[in-house]
DNA sequence: ATGGCTAGCCGCGCTAGA
């Protein structure tokens, strides 16, 4: 089966990316069975789910208006509707819609799968970098219980965290900025310390591979990017997965998402 | 040395993203 996240930067106006791209992934050998998207930007009322429905994809999603929201789409035909549906960090009182959760039952278990949005942290220092840090160290908090009650979780979202400088364009422009700083790669290693596993990095990949390209500065064309979109996997789940890679068509589409999807190809098999 | 683009808003220039 396969996992992927995509920050789409406004579903309403990449709704047609999304179709789009899940359409064309039906032509390879295992179309995509799950996607977590990350900032929908709309309200849960306007949120495009007879759309998705009939491109076969059933959905649980979390919005607000002009910000944040994230959604798990899952295949009609290959995943029930998932149980134990969360919608934010348990405990962590928030008004910005940044989790979605839920367990989808397969021929080899639950699969717990969370959408997260990660806080954008804006600058280090400042009051959004401190609820950035926060939301964090709720978030790890709350995954312990998640992995103790599912061994088979896998995270994936916009984690605004570049792990390691291989993961920046320009490392020694970026040393220290929001998005690459101490605190945070600290903060993503806690993540690791759980058990999970960062699945791009499992596998051999070509240098300078990004998931995000500044939209100023001709920055795609110059691959200015940063990795930041990740798929981490519980114990179970990394040992299942054989691929993890990154599309960067999407990015090379009229008008499109500053970030583009990270995909990951797990031997595990869906509802027959 | 800085900003350079994009989306959304109730806007007719701003906030926020990363």
């Amino acid at each position: 089966m396969k996992l992927a996240t995509w920050n789409v930067n406004s579903l309403k106006v990449r709704l047609p990316h999304v179709l789009d791209w899940l359409l064309a992934q039906e032509d390879s050998d295992q179309p995509i069975d799950l996607l977590c998207l990350q900032e929908l930007k709309l309200p849960d009322d306007k949120y495009p789910l007879a759309e998705l429905e009939s491109a076969g994809f059933h959905s649980i999603y979390t919005g607000q208006k002009t910000y944040n929201g994230v959604a798990i789409l899952a295949r009609t035909t290959s995943l029930p509707t998932p149980t134990d549906v969360v919608r934010n960090i348990p405990g962590f009182e928030d008004t910005q819609q940044r989790v979605v959760a839920g367990t989808y039952a397969t021929a080899g278990g639950p699969l717990r799968v969370i959408s997260a949005y990660f806080p954008n942290g804006q600058a280090v220092g400042s009051d959004k970098f401190a609820y950035k840090l926060r939301w964090l160290e709720a978030l790890t908090a709350w995954l312990r219980d998640e992995l103790a009650r599912y061994p088979q979780l896998a995270l994936l979202g916009d984690y605004n965290i570049a792990p390691e400088d291989r993961d920046v364009h320009d490392p020694a422009k970026w040393e220290g900025e929001n998005l690459v700083s101490p605190e945070e790669r600290a903060a993503f290693r806690a993540l690791e310390g759980l058990g999970l596993t960062d699945a791009f990095r499992q596998f051999e990949q070509p240098p300078k591979l990004y998931s995000w390209w500044d939209y100023r500065m001709l920055a795609f064309r110059r691959n200015a990017g940063l990795r930041i979109d990740h798929i981490l996997l519980s114990d179970p789940l990394a040992k299942a997965c054989t691929a993890c890679t990154i599309d960067k068509v999407p990015r090379t589409w009229e008008q499109p998402s500053d970030h583009t999807p990270v995909v990951a190809t797990l031997s595990l098999n869906p509802l027959p």
